[in-house]
DNA sequence: CCAGACACGTGATGC
DNA sequence: TGCATCACGTGTCTG
Protein backbone atom coordinates (compact mmCIF):
# COMPACT_ATOMS: atom_id res chain seq x y z
CA UNK A 1 0.00 0.00 0.00
CA UNK A 2 3.06 2.50 0.78
CA UNK A 3 6.42 2.51 -0.13
CA UNK A 4 9.00 0.52 1.18
CA UNK A 5 10.86 1.62 3.94
CA UNK A 6 14.44 0.60 5.45
CA UNK A 7 12.68 -1.78 7.73
CA UNK A 8 12.09 -1.95 11.16
CA UNK A 9 13.73 -3.90 13.71
CA UNK A 10 16.55 -5.96 11.48
CA UNK A 11 19.58 -6.76 13.40
CA UNK A 12 21.64 -9.06 12.47
CA UNK A 13 21.24 -11.69 15.37
CA UNK A 14 21.35 -15.45 13.47
CA UNK A 15 20.24 -17.73 15.51
CA UNK A 16 19.65 -20.22 12.86
CA UNK A 17 22.09 -20.87 10.25
CA UNK A 18 19.89 -20.24 7.67
CA UNK A 19 18.54 -17.17 9.29
CA UNK A 20 18.83 -14.80 5.89
CA UNK A 21 16.59 -17.37 3.75
CA UNK A 22 14.14 -16.97 6.47
CA UNK A 23 13.62 -13.50 5.97
CA UNK A 24 13.69 -13.78 2.60
CA UNK A 25 10.81 -16.27 2.76
CA UNK A 26 8.84 -13.95 4.76
CA UNK A 27 9.47 -11.05 2.82
CA UNK A 28 7.93 -13.18 0.06
CA UNK A 29 4.72 -14.54 2.08
CA UNK A 30 4.01 -10.69 2.89
CA UNK A 31 4.44 -9.68 -0.70
CA UNK A 32 2.07 -11.65 -2.18
CA UNK A 33 -0.18 -10.84 0.90
CA UNK A 34 0.07 -7.52 -0.13
CA UNK A 35 -0.65 -7.72 -3.82
CA UNK A 36 -3.82 -9.62 -2.79
CA UNK A 37 -4.84 -6.78 -0.86
CA UNK A 38 -4.42 -4.63 -3.39
CA UNK A 39 -5.90 -6.94 -6.22
CA UNK A 40 -8.95 -7.62 -3.68
CA UNK A 41 -9.09 -3.34 -3.62
CA UNK A 42 -9.44 -2.80 -6.66
CA UNK A 43 -12.65 -4.75 -7.80
CA UNK A 44 -14.47 -3.22 -4.46
CA UNK A 45 -16.26 -0.20 -5.80
CA UNK A 46 -16.63 2.52 -3.73
CA UNK A 47 -13.78 1.90 -1.98
CA UNK A 48 -13.32 5.04 0.20
CA UNK A 49 -10.38 3.90 3.08
CA UNK A 50 -7.33 1.86 1.66
CA UNK A 51 -7.06 0.19 4.91
CA UNK A 52 -6.52 -3.00 5.23
CA UNK A 53 -9.03 -3.53 7.91
CA UNK A 54 -11.59 -1.50 5.72
CA UNK A 55 -10.71 -3.17 2.80
CA UNK A 56 -11.36 -6.85 4.58
CA UNK A 57 -15.03 -4.70 6.15
CA UNK A 58 -15.95 -3.27 3.04
CA UNK A 59 -15.32 -6.79 0.76
CA UNK A 60 -17.71 -8.53 3.50
CA UNK A 61 -20.46 -5.22 3.10
CA UNK A 62 -19.97 -5.83 -0.81
CA UNK A 63 -20.05 -9.88 -0.46
CA UNK A 64 -23.47 -10.08 1.11
CA UNK A 65 -24.88 -7.30 -1.19
CA UNK A 66 -23.65 -9.23 -4.04
CA UNK A 67 -25.74 -12.64 -2.76
CA UNK A 68 -28.64 -10.84 -1.66
CA UNK A 69 -28.74 -9.34 -5.11
CA UNK A 70 -27.93 -13.12 -7.07
CA UNK A 71 -30.96 -14.51 -4.49
CA UNK A 72 -33.36 -11.71 -5.40
CA UNK A 73 -32.81 -11.95 -9.33
CA UNK A 74 -32.71 -16.33 -9.09
CA UNK A 75 -36.29 -15.75 -7.39
CA UNK A 76 -37.35 -13.40 -10.23
CA UNK A 77 -36.10 -15.87 -13.05
CA UNK A 78 -37.23 -18.67 -10.74
CA UNK A 79 -41.04 -17.31 -10.94
CA UNK A 80 -40.93 -16.47 -15.10
CA UNK A 81 -39.41 -19.89 -15.60
CA UNK A 82 -42.53 -21.31 -13.77
CA UNK A 83 -44.52 -19.26 -16.12
CA UNK A 84 -42.84 -20.56 -19.13
CA UNK A 85 -43.95 -23.80 -17.95
CA UNK A 86 -47.13 -23.12 -17.70
CA UNK A 87 -46.97 -22.19 -21.21
CA UNK A 88 -45.42 -25.31 -22.84
CA UNK A 89 -48.09 -26.91 -20.71
CA UNK A 90 -51.05 -25.49 -22.68
CA UNK A 91 -50.17 -24.18 -26.06
CA UNK A 92 -53.20 -23.49 -26.98
CA UNK A 93 -54.17 -21.17 -24.86
CA UNK A 94 -51.64 -18.64 -25.38
CA UNK A 95 -48.44 -18.20 -27.67
CA UNK A 96 -45.49 -15.67 -26.56
CA UNK A 97 -42.62 -16.11 -24.26
CA UNK A 98 -43.03 -15.00 -20.79
CA UNK A 99 -47.11 -13.91 -20.61
CA UNK A 100 -49.43 -16.56 -19.58
CA UNK A 101 -53.08 -16.45 -19.93
CA UNK A 102 -55.18 -18.38 -19.00
CA UNK A 103 -59.53 -18.18 -19.19
CA UNK A 104 -61.54 -20.65 -17.27
CA UNK A 105 -64.04 -20.90 -19.97
CA UNK A 106 -64.35 -24.36 -21.62
CA UNK A 107 -66.71 -24.38 -24.11
CA UNK A 108 -67.59 -28.02 -23.06
CA UNK A 109 -69.33 -26.88 -20.08
CA UNK A 110 -71.92 -24.24 -20.79
CA UNK A 111 -71.64 -22.55 -17.72
CA UNK A 112 -70.48 -18.59 -18.49
CA UNK A 113 -70.50 -17.14 -15.51
CA UNK A 114 -68.69 -16.29 -13.24
CA UNK A 115 -65.79 -16.25 -16.09
CA UNK A 116 -62.49 -15.68 -14.81
CA UNK A 117 -59.27 -14.78 -16.43
CA UNK A 118 -55.97 -14.59 -14.95
CA UNK A 119 -52.89 -13.05 -16.45
CA UNK A 120 -49.33 -13.49 -15.16
CA UNK A 121 -46.33 -10.89 -15.83
CA UNK A 122 -43.19 -11.01 -14.22
CA UNK A 123 -44.35 -10.78 -10.47
CA UNK A 124 -47.62 -8.84 -11.61
CA UNK A 125 -50.89 -10.71 -12.23
CA UNK A 126 -53.94 -9.61 -13.80
CA UNK A 127 -57.16 -11.28 -12.73
CA UNK A 128 -60.28 -10.36 -14.19
CA UNK A 129 -63.92 -11.37 -13.22
CA UNK A 130 -67.10 -11.80 -14.67
CA UNK A 131 -69.56 -12.24 -11.96
CA UNK A 132 -73.76 -11.35 -11.34
CA UNK A 133 -74.18 -8.08 -9.42
CA UNK A 134 -74.12 -10.12 -5.92
CA UNK A 135 -73.74 -8.84 -2.52
CA UNK A 136 -70.58 -10.11 -0.93
CA UNK A 137 -68.25 -11.49 -3.64
CA UNK A 138 -66.36 -8.99 -4.23
CA UNK A 139 -65.32 -9.82 -0.66
CA UNK A 140 -65.45 -13.26 -1.49
CA UNK A 141 -62.55 -12.85 -3.95
CA UNK A 142 -60.62 -10.58 -1.68
CA UNK A 143 -60.97 -13.11 0.83
CA UNK A 144 -59.41 -16.34 -2.10
CA UNK A 145 -56.84 -13.67 -2.82
CA UNK A 146 -55.59 -13.59 0.93
CA UNK A 147 -55.27 -16.99 1.35
CA UNK A 148 -53.68 -17.33 -2.30
CA UNK A 149 -51.02 -14.82 -0.90
CA UNK A 150 -51.95 -12.06 -3.76
CA UNK A 151 -51.33 -8.84 -2.64
CA UNK A 152 -53.86 -6.67 -4.27
CA UNK A 153 -52.57 -3.30 -5.94
CA UNK A 154 -55.20 -2.22 -7.56
CA UNK A 155 -58.86 -3.13 -7.81
CA UNK A 156 -61.74 -1.86 -10.12
CA UNK A 157 -65.44 -3.06 -10.02
CA UNK A 158 -67.42 -1.80 -12.68
CA UNK A 159 -71.14 -2.49 -12.73
CA UNK A 160 -72.12 -3.36 -16.45
CA UNK A 161 -75.69 -4.11 -17.75
CA UNK A 162 -77.98 -4.34 -14.81
CA UNK A 163 -76.87 -7.36 -13.09
CA UNK A 164 -73.28 -7.88 -14.64
CA UNK A 165 -70.37 -6.86 -12.26
CA UNK A 166 -66.92 -6.32 -13.83
CA UNK A 167 -63.88 -6.76 -11.60
CA UNK A 168 -60.53 -6.17 -12.38
CA UNK A 169 -57.69 -6.66 -10.02
CA UNK A 170 -53.43 -5.98 -9.94
CA UNK A 171 -52.04 -8.08 -7.84
CA UNK A 172 -48.37 -8.69 -6.66
CA UNK A 173 -47.59 -12.83 -6.31
CA UNK A 174 -45.75 -12.80 -3.14
CA UNK A 175 -42.57 -15.07 -3.03
CA UNK A 176 -44.47 -18.09 -0.71
CA UNK A 177 -47.04 -18.46 -3.52
CA UNK A 178 -46.48 -21.33 -5.44
CA UNK A 179 -49.57 -21.93 -7.53
CA UNK A 180 -49.93 -21.77 -10.90
CA UNK A 181 -52.09 -19.64 -12.77
CA UNK A 182 -54.67 -22.48 -13.53
CA UNK A 183 -55.05 -22.90 -9.76
CA UNK A 184 -55.62 -19.28 -9.40
CA UNK A 185 -58.69 -19.23 -11.90
CA UNK A 186 -60.07 -22.79 -11.05
CA UNK A 187 -59.65 -21.33 -7.07
CA UNK A 188 -61.66 -18.19 -7.48
CA UNK A 189 -64.10 -19.69 -10.12
CA UNK A 190 -65.05 -22.46 -7.66
CA UNK A 191 -65.26 -19.98 -4.85
CA UNK A 192 -67.71 -17.82 -6.91
CA UNK A 193 -69.80 -20.84 -7.94
CA UNK A 194 -70.19 -22.02 -4.29
CA UNK A 195 -70.67 -18.44 -2.97
CA UNK A 196 -73.67 -17.03 -5.39
CA UNK A 197 -75.22 -20.95 -5.29
CA UNK A 198 -75.70 -20.18 -1.59
CA UNK A 199 -76.16 -17.16 -1.82
CA UNK A 200 -79.14 -16.98 -4.45
CA UNK A 201 -80.67 -19.42 -2.68
CA UNK A 202 -80.90 -17.29 0.71
CA UNK A 203 -82.00 -13.85 -0.97
CA UNK A 204 -83.03 -12.21 -3.53
CA UNK A 205 -79.39 -11.15 -4.04
CA UNK B 1 -6.12 -17.96 13.48
CA UNK B 2 -3.92 -20.09 15.76
CA UNK B 3 -3.58 -19.50 19.76
CA UNK B 4 -1.81 -16.52 21.18
CA UNK B 5 2.15 -17.28 21.67
CA UNK B 6 4.38 -15.39 24.01
CA UNK B 7 5.89 -13.26 21.13
CA UNK B 8 8.48 -12.31 19.92
CA UNK B 9 11.20 -10.10 19.34
CA UNK B 10 9.92 -8.15 22.32
CA UNK B 11 13.04 -6.87 24.57
CA UNK B 12 12.12 -4.39 26.94
CA UNK B 13 13.26 -1.41 24.95
CA UNK B 14 11.54 1.70 25.27
CA UNK B 15 12.53 4.01 23.06
CA UNK B 16 9.71 6.51 23.82
CA UNK B 17 7.16 7.23 26.97
CA UNK B 18 4.53 5.69 25.60
CA UNK B 19 5.84 2.24 24.07
CA UNK B 20 3.70 0.46 26.17
CA UNK B 21 0.76 2.17 24.82
CA UNK B 22 1.81 1.61 20.89
CA UNK B 23 2.49 -2.01 21.38
CA UNK B 24 -1.36 -2.21 23.13
CA UNK B 25 -2.53 -0.04 19.89
CA UNK B 26 -0.74 -2.37 17.61
CA UNK B 27 -2.20 -5.94 18.89
CA UNK B 28 -5.67 -4.19 18.79
CA UNK B 29 -5.00 -3.33 15.26
CA UNK B 30 -3.78 -6.70 14.89
CA UNK B 31 -7.03 -8.58 16.37
CA UNK B 32 -9.44 -6.41 14.60
CA UNK B 33 -7.94 -7.80 11.21
CA UNK B 34 -7.85 -11.32 12.33
CA UNK B 35 -11.53 -10.79 13.04
CA UNK B 36 -12.29 -9.25 10.03
CA UNK B 37 -10.32 -12.35 8.45
CA UNK B 38 -12.51 -14.45 10.13
CA UNK B 39 -15.62 -13.20 9.37
CA UNK B 40 -14.62 -12.97 5.43
CA UNK B 41 -13.67 -16.53 5.64
CA UNK B 42 -16.81 -17.91 7.61
CA UNK B 43 -18.39 -16.40 4.07
CA UNK B 44 -16.51 -17.65 1.48
CA UNK B 45 -17.63 -21.35 0.76
CA UNK B 46 -15.60 -23.91 -0.41
CA UNK B 47 -12.61 -22.78 1.74
CA UNK B 48 -10.42 -25.82 1.31
CA UNK B 49 -7.11 -23.61 2.94
CA UNK B 50 -7.39 -20.71 6.16
CA UNK B 51 -4.26 -19.22 4.78
CA UNK B 52 -4.62 -15.45 4.95
CA UNK B 53 -3.49 -15.34 0.96
CA UNK B 54 -5.72 -17.87 0.04
CA UNK B 55 -8.82 -16.39 1.82
CA UNK B 56 -8.19 -13.22 -0.27
CA UNK B 57 -7.53 -15.29 -3.28
CA UNK B 58 -10.28 -17.29 -3.08
CA UNK B 59 -12.62 -14.04 -2.15
CA UNK B 60 -11.88 -12.62 -5.38
CA UNK B 61 -12.36 -15.34 -6.98
CA UNK B 62 -15.76 -16.01 -5.41
CA UNK B 63 -16.69 -11.89 -5.95
CA UNK B 64 -15.97 -12.09 -9.87
CA UNK B 65 -17.81 -15.12 -10.40
CA UNK B 66 -20.85 -13.44 -8.32
CA UNK B 67 -20.88 -10.58 -9.95
CA UNK B 68 -20.92 -12.23 -13.47
CA UNK B 69 -23.54 -14.43 -12.07
CA UNK B 70 -25.27 -10.96 -11.44
CA UNK B 71 -24.52 -9.87 -15.04
CA UNK B 72 -25.86 -12.77 -16.24
CA UNK B 73 -29.11 -13.19 -14.26
CA UNK B 74 -29.82 -9.29 -15.06
CA UNK B 75 -29.30 -9.89 -18.86
CA UNK B 76 -31.93 -12.49 -18.63
CA UNK B 77 -34.66 -10.39 -16.53
CA UNK B 78 -34.14 -7.60 -18.65
CA UNK B 79 -34.80 -10.12 -21.99
CA UNK B 80 -37.93 -11.49 -20.09
CA UNK B 81 -38.91 -8.26 -19.19
CA UNK B 82 -39.13 -6.71 -22.70
CA UNK B 83 -40.23 -9.86 -23.51
CA UNK B 84 -43.42 -9.30 -21.57
CA UNK B 85 -43.96 -6.38 -22.90
CA UNK B 86 -43.89 -7.62 -26.66
CA UNK B 87 -45.78 -10.95 -26.57
CA UNK B 88 -49.13 -10.68 -24.90
CA UNK B 89 -52.02 -12.57 -26.59
CA UNK B 90 -55.74 -13.43 -25.40
CA UNK B 91 -56.98 -16.72 -25.54
CA UNK B 92 -59.58 -18.03 -28.05
CA UNK B 93 -63.35 -15.49 -27.99
CA UNK B 94 -66.21 -16.30 -25.54
CA UNK B 95 -69.88 -16.04 -26.28
CA UNK B 96 -72.08 -15.61 -23.75
CA UNK B 97 -76.08 -15.76 -23.57
CA UNK B 98 -77.68 -12.87 -24.71
CA UNK B 99 -74.21 -10.81 -24.10
CA UNK B 100 -72.28 -10.75 -27.36
CA UNK B 101 -68.92 -10.21 -27.28
CA UNK B 102 -66.00 -9.30 -29.78
CA UNK B 103 -62.15 -9.54 -29.34
CA UNK B 104 -60.06 -7.98 -31.66
CA UNK B 105 -57.74 -11.35 -31.38
CA UNK B 106 -56.86 -13.13 -34.61
CA UNK B 107 -54.63 -16.50 -34.62
CA UNK B 108 -53.45 -15.26 -38.09
CA UNK B 109 -52.48 -12.05 -37.83
CA UNK B 110 -49.32 -12.13 -35.32
CA UNK B 111 -49.94 -8.69 -33.97
CA UNK B 112 -50.40 -9.16 -30.35
CA UNK B 113 -51.16 -5.83 -29.07
CA UNK B 114 -52.78 -2.99 -28.25
CA UNK B 115 -55.88 -5.56 -27.60
CA UNK B 116 -59.03 -5.02 -27.51
CA UNK B 117 -62.30 -6.57 -26.67
CA UNK B 118 -66.01 -5.49 -26.42
CA UNK B 119 -69.16 -6.79 -24.95
CA UNK B 120 -72.71 -5.81 -25.30
CA UNK B 121 -75.22 -6.04 -22.58
CA UNK B 122 -78.51 -4.47 -23.45
CA UNK B 123 -77.57 -0.64 -23.94
CA UNK B 124 -74.72 -1.16 -21.98
CA UNK B 125 -71.05 -1.76 -23.87
CA UNK B 126 -67.88 -3.04 -21.66
CA UNK B 127 -64.64 -2.67 -23.44
CA UNK B 128 -61.50 -3.90 -22.64
CA UNK B 129 -58.22 -2.43 -24.36
CA UNK B 130 -54.61 -3.74 -23.08
CA UNK B 131 -51.54 -1.74 -24.91
CA UNK B 132 -48.55 -0.50 -24.22
CA UNK B 133 -48.10 1.98 -21.29
CA UNK B 134 -48.39 5.25 -23.70
CA UNK B 135 -48.74 8.68 -22.41
CA UNK B 136 -51.75 10.16 -24.61
CA UNK B 137 -53.32 6.27 -25.25
CA UNK B 138 -56.20 6.86 -23.10
CA UNK B 139 -57.16 10.34 -24.68
CA UNK B 140 -57.03 8.90 -27.94
CA UNK B 141 -59.35 6.10 -26.70
CA UNK B 142 -61.59 8.68 -25.61
CA UNK B 143 -61.36 10.42 -28.20
CA UNK B 144 -62.53 7.48 -30.32
CA UNK B 145 -65.08 6.98 -27.92
CA UNK B 146 -67.02 9.83 -28.31
CA UNK B 147 -66.41 9.71 -32.69
CA UNK B 148 -69.15 6.56 -31.78
CA UNK B 149 -71.23 7.70 -29.71
CA UNK B 150 -70.43 6.08 -26.67
CA UNK B 151 -71.26 8.24 -23.34
CA UNK B 152 -68.72 6.69 -21.28
CA UNK B 153 -70.10 5.63 -17.42
CA UNK B 154 -67.25 4.48 -15.60
CA UNK B 155 -62.96 3.54 -16.62
CA UNK B 156 -60.60 2.11 -14.61
CA UNK B 157 -57.39 2.37 -15.88
CA UNK B 158 -54.67 0.19 -14.30
CA UNK B 159 -51.18 -0.49 -14.76
CA UNK B 160 -50.00 -4.18 -14.85
CA UNK B 161 -46.61 -4.94 -15.21
CA UNK B 162 -43.91 -2.57 -15.93
CA UNK B 163 -44.93 -1.42 -19.16
CA UNK B 164 -48.67 -2.59 -19.36
CA UNK B 165 -52.06 -0.68 -19.20
CA UNK B 166 -55.13 -2.34 -18.97
CA UNK B 167 -58.49 -0.23 -19.53
CA UNK B 168 -62.09 -0.93 -19.06
CA UNK B 169 -64.70 1.21 -20.00
CA UNK B 170 -68.50 0.70 -19.43
CA UNK B 171 -69.94 3.05 -21.90
CA UNK B 172 -73.57 3.49 -23.19
CA UNK B 173 -74.94 2.75 -26.23
CA UNK B 174 -76.63 5.75 -27.96
CA UNK B 175 -79.58 5.70 -29.74
CA UNK B 176 -77.75 7.32 -32.90
CA UNK B 177 -75.10 4.98 -32.76
CA UNK B 178 -75.91 2.37 -36.04
CA UNK B 179 -72.05 0.57 -34.96
CA UNK B 180 -71.48 -3.41 -35.02
CA UNK B 181 -69.30 -4.60 -31.78
CA UNK B 182 -66.64 -5.28 -34.27
CA UNK B 183 -66.98 -1.76 -35.63
CA UNK B 184 -66.20 -0.98 -32.42
CA UNK B 185 -63.61 -2.92 -31.80
CA UNK B 186 -61.54 -2.35 -34.92
CA UNK B 187 -61.79 1.32 -34.84
CA UNK B 188 -60.45 1.38 -31.73
CA UNK B 189 -57.60 -1.14 -32.53
CA UNK B 190 -56.95 0.94 -35.76
CA UNK B 191 -57.27 4.34 -33.88
CA UNK B 192 -54.66 2.44 -31.22
CA UNK B 193 -52.03 0.88 -33.66
CA UNK B 194 -52.00 4.27 -35.61
CA UNK B 195 -51.24 6.19 -32.51
CA UNK B 196 -49.08 4.07 -30.85
CA UNK B 197 -46.85 3.68 -34.11
CA UNK B 198 -46.54 7.27 -34.50
CA UNK B 199 -46.21 8.07 -30.93
CA UNK B 200 -43.11 5.53 -30.83
CA UNK B 201 -41.55 7.38 -33.93
CA UNK B 202 -41.92 10.87 -32.32
CA UNK B 203 -40.37 9.98 -28.81
CA UNK B 204 -39.25 8.06 -26.72
CA UNK B 205 -42.74 7.22 -25.59
C1' DC C 1 2.82 15.58 19.24
C1' DC C 2 0.03 11.79 18.68
C1' DA C 3 -3.07 8.37 16.86
C1' DG C 4 -3.27 5.16 13.34
C1' DA C 5 -1.39 2.32 9.76
C1' DC C 6 2.58 -0.40 7.71
C1' DA C 7 6.53 -3.30 6.85
C1' DC C 8 10.04 -5.43 8.93
C1' DG C 9 12.74 -9.17 11.37
C1' DT C 10 12.12 -12.72 14.63
C1' DG C 11 10.75 -16.80 17.47
C1' DA C 12 7.22 -20.25 17.68
C1' DT C 13 4.32 -23.80 15.76
C1' DG C 14 2.32 -27.45 12.90
C1' DC C 15 2.84 -30.60 9.06
C1' DT D 1 14.61 -31.93 9.24
C1' DG D 2 12.70 -28.45 6.48
C1' DC D 3 9.08 -25.42 5.03
C1' DA D 4 5.17 -22.41 5.35
C1' DT D 5 2.46 -19.67 8.24
C1' DC D 6 1.55 -17.02 12.10
C1' DA D 7 1.67 -13.33 15.97
C1' DC D 8 4.49 -10.33 18.12
C1' DG D 9 7.17 -5.98 19.20
C1' DT D 10 9.35 -2.34 17.01
C1' DG D 11 10.83 1.67 13.97
C1' DT D 12 8.91 4.75 10.87
C1' DC D 13 5.95 7.47 8.37
C1' DT D 14 1.51 10.43 7.74
C1' DG D 15 -2.15 13.68 8.52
Amino acid sequence: MKMKRSGGGGAFSRTTLHGQEHVIAERKRREKLSQRFIALSSIIPGLTKLDKASVLGDTIKYLKQLEERVKILEEEVATRTVESAIFAKKPSLQRGDSVVSFSSYDPLIDQQLPEVEARVSGKNVLIKVQCEKCEGCIKEVMKQMEEMNLTTLNISVLAFGSSLLDVTIVAQIENENCLTIEEIVEKLRHALIIFIGSSSRRSAC
